[in-house]
DNA sequence: TAGTGGTCTAGACCACTAT
DNA sequence: TAGTGGTCTAGACCACTAA
């Protein structure tokens, strides 16, 4: 069942099923309390809604989380209906209703299911768009963001080469294993140390030179199965591997930057003297819900590359 | 005067002076050729407007432009209203018309002004709001962006400390003066080599650590009259100074960053070891047209420090 | 030709700020 | 209380895409 608190309507309708509890809300509305039952379809039914009245300038803070029911009903806070919109979609993109690559329903379907209007509707899809996490072209609809595509391969990657366009890399598997995560790597995955963790690492090339070198640390309870081989005979970015072998799409990251200089082992690895300087980046991806599932440590050769970032 | 070219308007308008030309621009239109001439006041008085028509595929491309008239007029192309809105808004910025940190006109205003519905000036705004050249604030009014204000000074620093918040930095410059530009400087300012630049070394400190030493070049011709003695005077970010004196503001910046390790020079003024890695950091800031007004080259000490990105 | 997202309008009510 | 930006709607027409 949806629930949408709403500013701006003077309708009042209750619905069951997969429909739309219209409330008017008005200023004075101090208080909305509900209780829900399971019904027999493993949804929730309404069995009262009670309001109580109070100041004009007194706002309603969560009433589905006040009810308990915040597991399951999708906790609508008293946020602006795009806002709501949005997260109901993006819920449905982090459910898999919507798979990567495809279409999702258009404006005006998601206007006639969610019981808004289409300007409300599109004002959710345009922050989506603005995060990435969909894709909007003209004339045909809204595709569900993905990392199978030429558009993607660089939108993590900010390593740009001095001269020239950039090229995607080669990439050489070095290591793929099961392990148990160290402390570091267990807290920045929000995990257990020493819970399993799929380790990878692997030696990136432009033009045959060795250009990056990464270790990656993957929560093994999410990405069950993985192994050597499936590394080692996946061509293609390791975000779109794990997107269509595990249902996990990876969309934000954020780097933390420090200069160091290459030890014996990297040094070696990419074919450098000793003590050369490298930038060292590491990287915290997650996915819906802020739910951090990944963990990269790289190392990037900057003689003929850059680390280029805009700032505005 | 102002022309704007609209898509969704059957009225066909034409004023003088500070007014609008409404034109109802129909797919079949090919072209669109108008003569000027200067009246009194020196703005420009229409004196003829021819259109053909062709094939309806075609579309109108920048007719502003093929009269000849690009220089004064605000080069209208045929792109969305609040798009064209959007320009004009950001030339009044440029012209300072509404200064740093000063309220601009209502969006009802500005809607008034330039004949077209609120919700097109709302569209405008939202996206100078997003781009940093503007801040909304709900009751207030929408304000022009300044470097004069506590949430600004890092909007250009990404080099947080590893552990507690930001903080800022103490700055101590270690020369300011006159010189002509080098090449590799003069490319990336986009002026002539030997070209007057002021140029700046400093150091700046967190907690009494020498973290970041950095050298800058700001083109002669646009920062007439900087001297050493207004760098040292003046306590507060280089940027805000820049605005402040010279009415030039900073609203862009790319940045390319390597790995490097401490010369001897380097390693004395941050007070390192011969040989530390640092992050070099190349920036080059730029104003309103993408005139870039500023070349930055940065050395930041990394050991407790690190430069944040997020990716998205 | 039908369907999609893109632009634009007009009008309503809201929350927030200042007077 | 008046004025601002913020939300929401309904409806129109546009450009683009594909059948």
């Amino acid at each position: 069942m949806l629930l949408l608190l709403r500013q701006n309507n003077a309708a009042a309708s209750v619905g069951f099923g997969h429909c739309i509890v219209n409330m008017y809300l008005m200023s004075y509305i101090r208080h909305v309390n509900y209780q829900l039952s399971l019904d027999a379809e493993g949804g929730f039914v309404v069995k009262s809604i009670l309001m109580s009245s109070s100041h004009p300038s007194l706002s309603i803070a969560n009433p589905a989380q006040a009810a308990g029911a915040s597991a399951t009903v999708p906790s609508p806070t008293f946020s602006p209906l795009y806002q709501q919109i949005k997260a109901l979609i993006t819920k449905s993109l982090q459910s898999g209703e919507w798979r990567p690559g495809e279409l999702i329903p258009s404006e005006i379907e998601l206007a006639n299911r969610f019981k808004v209007s289409q300007g409300t509707v599109r004002k959710a899809i345009d922050e989506l768009s603005a995060e990435n996490l969909v894709v909007r072209r003209q004339g045909k609809g809204t595709f569900v963001a993905t990392h199978h595509e030429a558009r993607a391969q660089f939108r993590f990657l900010r390593l740009k080469p001095d001269v020239g366009d950039a090229q995607y890399p080669e990439n050489t598997v070095t290591e793929a294993r099961r392990l148990r995560a160290p402390a570091d790597i267990a807290r920045q995955l929000d995990i257990k140390t020493g819970d399993s963790v799929f380790f990878v690492k692997r030696i990136q090339s432009f033009d045959g030179a060795p250009t990056i070198l990464e270790e990656l640390w993957l929560p093994g309870s999410i990405f069950k199965g993985l192994s050597l081989e499936r590394v080692l005979q996946y061509k293609g970015p390791m975000y779109a591997l794990l997107e269509t072998e595990f249902g996990i799409q990876m969309i934000r990251a954020v780097e933390n930057i420090r200069a160091v200089v290459a030890d014996q082992s990297a040094a070696e690895l990419l074919m450098l003297p000793l003590n050369t300087p490298l930038l060292s980046v590491n990287r915290v991806s997650f996915t819906y819900g802020d739910k951090a599932v990944e963990v990269r440590r790289s190392l990037y050769v900057t003689n003929n590359h850059h680390y280029q970032n805009e700032l505005s």
